[in-house]
Parts: structure tokens; C-alpha cells; sequence
DNA sequence: TATGAATGAGGCTTCATTCAT
DNA sequence: CATGAATGAAGCCTCATTCAT
């Protein structure tokens, strides 16, 4: 019995992929069927099982794929822009502007990583790839005399961190909630101080 | 059709929720059965539908039960502090010393509210009241002098519990993660800074 | 254990048989149900059981109890009426304008005694003591030279009540269909040409 | 949510659905289990969930094709007999002549229509084009000058009809009831005076 | 007698999964 | 590779029922 058969499948495979992202950021981890994927994509149930294996598989690699490409990314991105201190704006816009689904997707993740053995190992690693062009610009930027933080860098950027997925979460609440968006002037400006440095 | 029978049951029921709610730490809204809650809690299964009609609507009710109580705890240590930037000081803390399986519910939580429409709204009120004690303090101390953000009130706050809520996600996961405690310092000390004041 | 306890119950006994007469025509042997009776009749699903002993046995019960008074009530109307053709006459009338309900608990008490062992032995007894009106009205007749039948008391008196269980039937079902007043003129003629004698 | 999945499944479709009859014919609507079919017809409850979504709708599906083929097979048998009065004489045979299991599906049939809006709904169907080849026939024989009615042919055939119904239901009844066959004679004879004509 | 609490039995239903084509 | 047919496992849920008061 092969413990999870990654390979197969064809060019349609990505497709999939998408598809059941957007399912699952629909119903969620649980209730990601083999009916609603196969339905999202226009593709059978048992080639589905081809693809993936079963079920948790399929879910686990979408949520893996999806955040493969958030962090790729993110370190794209970030490569573009020199200055330490106009990537890290850049890189918190980002995040603030994600759109539901990927907010939800983004949620989901966090929530099943917290009980899942594979999509916690696999997150670990995400997580810190995550963190690293943030991190790097916090270094860079002290390195380089522009922040002169009061903490060392990776606590400020855990902090970073912190609050952009705590924003998230209030983000995909219903009713009243604050909004990413509109919290982005304290933040920088809260961002900035911690730095320290000319602003 | 029975909406939702809410007051079956008798002297057993406010334990058998406390069980509901150790097993949905433990594992998770969907996966919270009533095979689960019969074993966690001695009651038998058809009790358990008998006391709360069905399993989504006991797994929510144990919810709205934890999160009341959470919110309640709140404002009663909110009222114990006079001094409003030593009572933030010890909201804060509440939160950042949070047991593991508050964490793992209240991550439930976000992300169930996020789904579900009974919980949604519930969720909606449980913020708004969660959030208030906070708000108060920080309106406290600018009405008192004591602080002097360059942001208003509501803003501040917001920023503050997103950062909470972000830890709380962090620290739950597996792997190398930023613990809320080990952030406390410089949390306290960004939030000290963005209200402004005497130090 | 008692097989059937059939005299536990005081005065609301009678009260709740109607009750459950009521719930019968609306939801049919299998599905009256006791939460629907106790609904019904205000009384607690255990005083039910108390009453009646398990669910079939307080259907079955009732449905005995109607048949009864259906069939006290035809023969009450018979020793009212002392010409035989006009005696016939009312009781065909009395039939043709059966109320809705009672329509409906006659066509569940046909097809449950098609299957209940119970109910099949009283049922036989109850038509025997139906058709007994009838029976005796042609047969009167008969005696006193008004009918000259071609066919013999009792096939005579099985055609009638065929036809008139048939518009019985028909009366109950949805969207168009025969209606018992409208065929009496039809019907009255051609017992009346069957009967044979003056007309 | 799927409403009604009709199509499913392959070739054992149709031995299945006989399955379902004689099961129904035994134990009824409300007491035919997944469980009777699945042993009758020695498939899977699973696939039977496959093939009809929902115990209910197959059963109401198998009374469908039930009452198709009665219906089909009396239209057959109309076609095979040129002779108005002779042609009645057959259809009234038929019915007279039913096996056991098909009055009481018929039974069940009648009585389910009376309660389930689908089966009703249908019902009215087929009892419309149940009527059809009797009503023909009459109207023929009346435009051949075979019959001369004193009422129009649609009473007639309603009552004709009323009357086959009701000894359907006595010839399920348990104990002492009047048989079809039995009542051949002056039934064929009645409806021969109603119409009127050579006889 | 009348009732509410608690429970067991039995059926339906959803789903993933296996298999043949 | 892709699919549809058939199936098994596992949970929910409705009910009648037992028991203590």
C-alpha cells in the first residue's frame, strides 16, 4: 500500500490542485469531500483517488502547494525591493491585502497544522520560510544603520508576525471586526518605532 | 423539526459540557463525536442527543458556554485593577499564559466562527464583549492623562488583540514557534510606546 | 409484563384516545407517533405508556375505539328509520358524507388490518356489525315485498358497501378524482334497479 | 443537497425495483427497511443508497414503476379487444383477478397517496390514465349505440371503477369478506343495466 | 397516577474506498 | 489513465422504553 502516491497524474493535476483549494477554503479542512473537488473540477472521483491516494492527502497537498506559493511568493517579492525598510511595507501590504479565500486557506492551515502530524511538519518548515524575508530585512536594515531596534531582530519580527495573523483571523470573522486595511497606518507607525532608527 | 432544544437535561449537563469542551481541544470541531463526549463524560449517547439535539449544535452550545465564561473571567479581572495601564498589563498576561486548550478552542473558534453562521454571530457578541475591558483601560488612562496615543482609542486596541490573537495561533503549533510569554517585553514595551504618556 | 394493559387511565383516557384518533388521520398507523399524541393531547409521553402500554397498542386501541362508535353510530341511525329503502338511503347518505378525517382513519384502518394480526381480528368483527345495518335493511325489504332482488341479500349488500369503500378510496386522494356526493344520484339509482320492486 | 437521484446504477436497476414491490407488499410503506431489499435482492444497502438516494424514494420510485405497468398492461389489453361491452368485460376481469400482492400494493398505493405529496402527485396521473380505457370504452359502445346510458359516461365509469376499488380492499381484508370473483356476476350485470342497451 | 431523566435498539445516511473495465 | 459500479465502515438520529421520584 503506497503510504501517499504523490505522482501521478497529469498536467490536470495542478488544476485539481486549485480546485480543491478553492474548496477548501469553502468548507474547510473536514469538509473537503471527494464529491465537491470532483465537482470543482469537472474531474471523476476514483481519478481523483489516482491522484492523491485518499482524501487527507489530497486536502494536505493542496494546503501544502498553496502555501509552497505564498512563500515562493514572498521571497519573490522580496528580492525586488532593496531598501530594507520599503520591503518590509511591502511585505506587510501584502498580507493585509490577501484576498478571503487566501485568508480563509491561511486559517484553515494554522488550525489544522495545530493537529495534523504531516501538515505540522510541513508547516514548521513553511513557517519559517515564511518569516525570512521579513526577518532578513529587519537584519539587513539594522546592519545597515537604518533601524536600531531595542529588541533583537527576530523577536521584532515575531511580533511582526503575530499581529499580521491575528489580522487575519479577525479579517474572516463575521460582523464587526477590524480590518486589516485599516490598521496599517498604527502598524507601521508601531512597526517603525520598535526599529527605531530615522524614520 | 426541532431547532434547537437547548434546556433538556438535568444537573449533568453543565459537566457534560466541560467534557465537550476537553474533547473539541483535543480534537477539533468536526471531529468532535458524540462516541467522544459519551466516553469523556459517562453519559450515554442518546443523553447527550437528548440534551442537545444533535452533535453540531452540542459542540456549539459548549463553545458559547467556553467563550462566555472566557469573556466573564475577563471582566471580572478587569474590574479588580484600578491603575488602567496595570490592568492592560494584566489582561495581557491573562491571555499570554493561556493553558494550551484554551488556545487550541479558542483557535476552534475563530475559525469555526469564520464557517458557521450560529457561531458567527455568537462570536460577533463574544468579541465585542471580549474586547471591551481592554477598551475601557485604554480610554481609562487617556481621559486620566495617563496616556497620550497618537491613535485613537479603538484603533489601539484592535492593534493590541490582534497581536494577542496571532500569539495565541503561533503557540499553538508544532515546531519552533514565537511563545506568547517570551514576547511579553517587547509587546508591553510597543504598547507602552503607542499609548504614549508617562512610562 | 403485561401484553396489553388496556384499563390503566382515568376520565382524560377517552379525551386522549380522541387525541390520538386525530394524529392517526393526519399521520397515518406508523408514523403517530408519542411525542405527536402527547402533543396533542397535553398529556406526558409516560402517562401515555402508562395509559396504553407501548405505541402500537394505543393506535390500535384507537382505532378500535372509532370503528366502535362508527359502527354505534350506523346502527343508531338504522332503528331510526323504519322504511327500508328510505333506511338504506341514510345510511348510503351517511357514508357518501363522511368528514375528511374520518375518510382517512377508515383507508389506514383497511390497510392496517391488511397486515396487524390485532387489528385484522377486531376489523373482521367490525365489518360484520357494519354491514349488519345494511344487510338487514335489504333483507326487510325483501320480506316485505318493496325488493325483488335478481341477486341475493348479501351479494346485494357487498356490491353496496364495495362501492361505497371504493368512493371512500377515492374521496381521500389528491387532484382530481370522483367525489362520493357527486356519483350518490348514479349510485342510489343503481341499487335502487338491483333491489328491483317498486321504485 | 440532492433532491431526488433517479438515474443511478445499472443493470440489477430493474430487478431491484421488483424487489422493492414484493418487500413493500409485505410489510408496507413505512416498514420497508433498506435491510428487507437488501436481503430480497441480495444487493448492498449501500448501493441501494446509491441508486435511489433515500429509502423513501425507493420506495415511492418502485410504486411508480408499479402502477406504470398496471397501467400499461390494461392499456395493452384494451388495444386487443374491439368489442366495447367485451373489452369491459376483460378490464373488469383483470382487476377482478389480481394476484394477493398486487392488491396490496395497490392498497399501500392509494393509502400513500393520501399522505405523500410526490405519490399523490403521481397518483393523480395514473389514475387518470388508469380510467382512460374504461372511459373509452364506454363512450364507444354509447356511439355505436351498444350502450344507452341514463348518466354520462365519466359517472359511470367512476362508479365502475369506485366498486373494483373497493372489493380491491376486501379482498385484503383478513377473516370473512365478500371475494371479487364471487361478486363477478352481479357486478357485470349492474354495470350491463347501468348502460343500458342490448344486453 | 403522573412525570422527567436517562437509555438502548435499530435504521438511515454519508463517505471513502475497492474493483472491473 | 480515467471512470462508474458496487460496497463497507462509521456516525448520527429517531424512537420507544425503563427507572426513579
Amino acid at each position: 500500500m503506497p503510504t501517499r502516491r504523490r505522482r501521478a497524474g497529469g498536467t490536470k493535476r495542478a488544476a485539481v490542485l486549485d480546485a480543491v483549494v478553492t474548496v477548501l477554503a469553502e468548507r474547510g479542512f473536514e469538509n473537503t469531500r471527494f464529491t465537491d473537488v470532483s465537482l470543482a473540477s469537472g474531474v471523476a472521483i476514483s481519478t481523483l483517488q489516482n491522484y492523491f491516494g485518499s482524501r487527507e492527502d489530497m486536502v494536505i497537498e493542496a494546503m501544502e502547494v498553496f502555501t509552497e506559493r505564498e512563500v515562493a511568493a514572498l521571497e519573490a517579492m522580496s528580492a525586488a525591493e532593496a531598501d530594507p525598510w520599503r520591503r518590509l511595507v511591502v511585505l506587510v501590504d501584502r498580507s493585509l491585502h490577501n484576498s478571503a479565500a487566501t485568508r480563509r486557506v491561511l486559517v484553515e492551515f494554522w488550525r489544522s497544522a495545530m493537529r495534523d502530524d504531516d501538515i505540522g511538519a510541513h508547516s514548521a518548515g513553511v513557517r519559517t520560510r515564511y518569516r525570512e524575508p521579513f526577518l532578513a530585512a529587519v537584519r539587513e536594515g539594522v546592519q545597515r544603520g537604518d533601524f536600531t531596534p531595542a529588541y533583537d531582530a527576530d523577536t521584532v519580527t515575531d511580533l511582526l508576525l503575530s499581529t499580521l495573523a491575528g489580522l487575519t483571523i479577525f479579517a474572516v470573522q463575521r460582523g464587526p471586526a477590524p480590518s486589516p486595511e485599516g490598521l496599517r497606518d498604527v502598524l507601521l507607525a508601531e512597526l517603525r518605532s520598535v526599529l527605531g532608527g530615522k524614520g
